[in-house]
DNA sequence: GCCAACGTTGGC
DNA sequence: GCCAACGTTGGC
């Protein structure tokens, strides 16, 4: 199993949403960015992502697991953009921000301080525990 | 609202 | 295949 963290704007798809979404979860549709999309392919069931609110809010917020692996992205017809389904597993008792994570040495290779764009990235097992840890969430 | 970082497009 | 122009993301 790896991990993996995922951003959104709140305004446009939040951690709430999601939560409405049940069990079925929902698309994470209209990624357009290679590197993004090849790190959905690599996705395994079951793999956790940290959700994470961009733009207003800055930090991880919840805990969710793929539940559908790699298809085509149900909102485009070009072929190139694929995507999997994730549902919330459970939100973090004390949300992580990206001020945190800045002063967690620990973390000071995490994609997100590192690449600050990307949308969808690689966290290792080590930085998964240390905002477990920061969140108040049994690893 | 600005700007840095960075991805994409298109002319050559 | 290079590079300038341009568009987008996201932190500040």
């Amino acid at each position: 199993m790896r991990f993996w963290l995922m951003k959104s704007e709140p305004d446009v798809f939040s951690w709430d949403d999601l939560v409405a979404k049940g069990q079925h979860g929902e698309e994470w549709d209209g990624v357009r960015n290679y590197q993004a999309r090849n790190m959905m392919r690599d996705m395994a069931l079951g793999d956790l992502i940290f959700f994470y609110h961009s733009q207003t809010d800055k930090a991880i917020v919840g805990i969710c697991e793929v539940c559908a692996e790699v298809h085509p992205d149900s909102t485009t017809d070009d072929p190139r953009w694929e995507c999997v389904d994730v549902r919330a597993v459970q939100p973090l008792p004390r949300a992580v921000s990206l001020e945190m994570c800045k002063n967690e040495p620990r973390l000071s290779d995490m994609a997100l301080l590192r690449q600050s764009r990307l949308s969808v990235q690689p966290v290792s097992a080590e930085e998964w525990a240390v905002i477990c840890e920061l969140g108040g969430v049994q690893a």
